[in-house]
DNA sequence: GAAAAATATTGGAGCGCTCCAAAAAGCGGT
DNA sequence: ACCGCTTTTTGGAGCGCTCCAATATTTTTC
């Protein structure tokens, strides 16, 4: 590959005209201007290498955005949250002429990717990994990080999770609905973990941050209606995982309400309902979680609890590119009704305690 | 931000020792190592800048990402079709341990972005723009375009668009289908524009590369049927724009059957079927083209023409990576027969000459 | 205990570029 | 032909790093 150097000896010139002819061509004499593009065109120089640029300059002009969870990124455009986070994120690099760097890595590369990506910044998509976090901190650069509170020293945004869990459960036991399964994210790959009620690892439950605002909100408001949430299955499953629907009902087939934590979740539900003809809302109530565009879309559509996902996401870039005194936001969600939940089941249908 | 002398120098040690102290721990003492690690710490270096090392290296690891059309990075999320795209190289991608990078820019910055994007190669998505293929001719570096041909010494994978126009068409002549309209994608942003059979501007039509094969496919299957692609209404619309389903049912309410261009042209035109109270497939027929994902949640089920969109682009970002001898495919398509096509709607139905 | 071998550390060169102060060239007027 | 002025061109310095041959230090061996 020729360089400045290069194009400039074959042009008689020296590297600094040769710059300005790619750079300032305003600089250079007109006939300057056109040996210098000749000797270019002739040794297939196809302009300055931004290589070079970039040491002198220092900034890449890019973030990188980490995909939710430890998935890889092929996962989060698959998955209808992940893909609106994607869309966001891009509008606010769009906006601000960044690029939007993918960053991608194996629970082992992750850290290397980190280290070495070619970015001004972060966005951390739901991280869950204390290790990502630690990784990211050390590049010092502006990160900011989504439905994670990290302290006061970074960039969080965060919907307010509680609320939305209480209007989902105030939705339902105004129903009627007093028999729920919670169908719960999974961190890591796998099948389905059921918590029945009073088994004790059920404990554990509470440690996971992101789920824990909301399960508070199902207990603080199953309690308003008399009921508590000791008394609720807990499944965990993988996000996307197409088996989700099926561990809900083959497990607790006498729920009249699943409340579940994430839209693609819900989706699953709906898919398995549908396969089994298991009629929704008229058998059993179904709520997401995030509010997506395919919420929207599914049959019947989908009762979710709803925030701005392309919007945080772009808010987190904007926190990013601005890279200003770091902020600590809540966003807040709005319970949208719509088919997939109704009155409960006729009390006729004969059930066994779950 | 302090650099590798810097720790050096508070370390006592030289530049190299602390290189390798990041790099290749077991070249240096246990007790320099630890020391030298104090000093940065105590500096707050976070590890060799990625910057330095690039210029000396060469390689940024990463590919970047066109996306089809004119489109932002956004509205290509959005598309089925996008995402599939984007799926396909951000797996190939995750294999090669590389970074995507979705460079953006509107028509005035592409330019300049394909200049300076940090990248060791480009796929370039649907791209119409004959500038944007000559501004990533112009950086010399490997790259591969999607369905379109732009000669030997340039990779190129298409789909065998012809054949899948073939089969669309002949599987609805088979039905009884007499009367059709072809949704086309117009290449700017826009309001429909409808080319009614014989006026001349639809000459304008057969410009398109795109839709060369496809529009030749139908004249060809329709020939076969005793039909002419002369006596078929041609509406352009831009993808996503939810009025395209409007602007058929508008212009071509005696049509039986509507060929699309794109799976989210026939998602449009089913909602707005639905709105509109219009039975499919029993009122009209519907055939969607690409294979997304979501045409086979739609409702009804979306006939198409199905091909591999994400090992496409999984193959196109293979090549970039390989930076191989450039290579031309052809990928094959398959007529997925959904619920969205049926016979054509009872003739004694009254309508007017289309 | 000295030489040889193995191991650790050093610092110059260079990656391709931009910036900038200084030098060179051009120009109009005497 | 020379001066002062403006416009154009030059080439050194330096961005932060890695590589590597050379040098320094430690360990082993006889």
């Amino acid at each position: 590959m020729p360089t400045l150097d290069d194009v400039g000896r074959a042009a008689g010139v020296s590297r600094g005209t040769v710059s300005n002819v790619f750079n300032r061509p305003e600089l250079v004499r007109p006939e300057l201007r056109e040996r210098v593009q000749e000797a270019a065109r002739s040794l297939g120089y196809g302009g300055p290498d931004p290589k070079g640029r970039l040491l002198k300059e220092g900034k890449f002009n890019a973030i990188g955005f980490m995909p939710p969870g430890a998935y890889a990124i092929a996962e989060m455009v698959r998955s209808p949250y992940g893909r609106e986070l994607l869309m966001g994120a891009a509008s606010a690099c769009d906006a601000a002429g960044a690029t939007l760097s993918l960053v991608n890595g194996t629970d082992e590369t992750r850290a290397a990717s980190i280290r070495e990506a070619l970015v001004d910044g972060f966005i951390l998509g739901n991280v869950v990994d204390i290790d990502v976090i630690a990784s990211v901190k050390r590049r010092r650069l502006p990160f900011a990080i989504l439905e994670s509170d990290a302290g006061p020293d970074v960039n969080s945004i965060r919907i307010d999770a509680r609320s939305g869990a209480v209007a989902a459960v105030r939705h339902l036991t105004g129903l009627g609905h007093k028999r729920f399964v919670i169908l719960s994210i999974r961190r890591t790959v796998g099948p389905a973990i059921v918590h029945m009620p009073g088994v004790t690892d059920r404990a554990l439950l509470a440690g996971f941050a992101l789920d824990h605002q909301r399960l508070q909100g199902f207990d603080e408001a199953l309690a308003e209606a008399g009921l508590s949430i000791e008394d609720v299955p807990v499944i965990e499953t993988t996000p996307g995982d197409p088996a989700a629907g099926a561990a809900v009902f083959d497990h607790c087939p006498e729920a009249t309400a699943i409340m579940t934590m994430s839209d693609w979740q819900a989706i699953t539900v709906l898919d398995e309902a549908q396969r089994r003809g298991i009629a929704i809302p008229g058998h059993v109530s179904v709520v997401g979680f995030d509010g997506t565009a395919e919420a929207a879309r599914t049959m019947p559509p989908l009762t979710t609890v709803a925030h701005d996902i392309a919007g945080k996401a772009r808010l987190a870039a904007e926190m990013v590119l601005e890279n200003g005194k770091p902020r600590q936001m809540v966003m807040p969600v709005e319970l949208v009704v719509r088919g997939s939940t109704g009155e409960p089941r006729s009390r006729l249908t004969a059930f066994r305690s779950c």
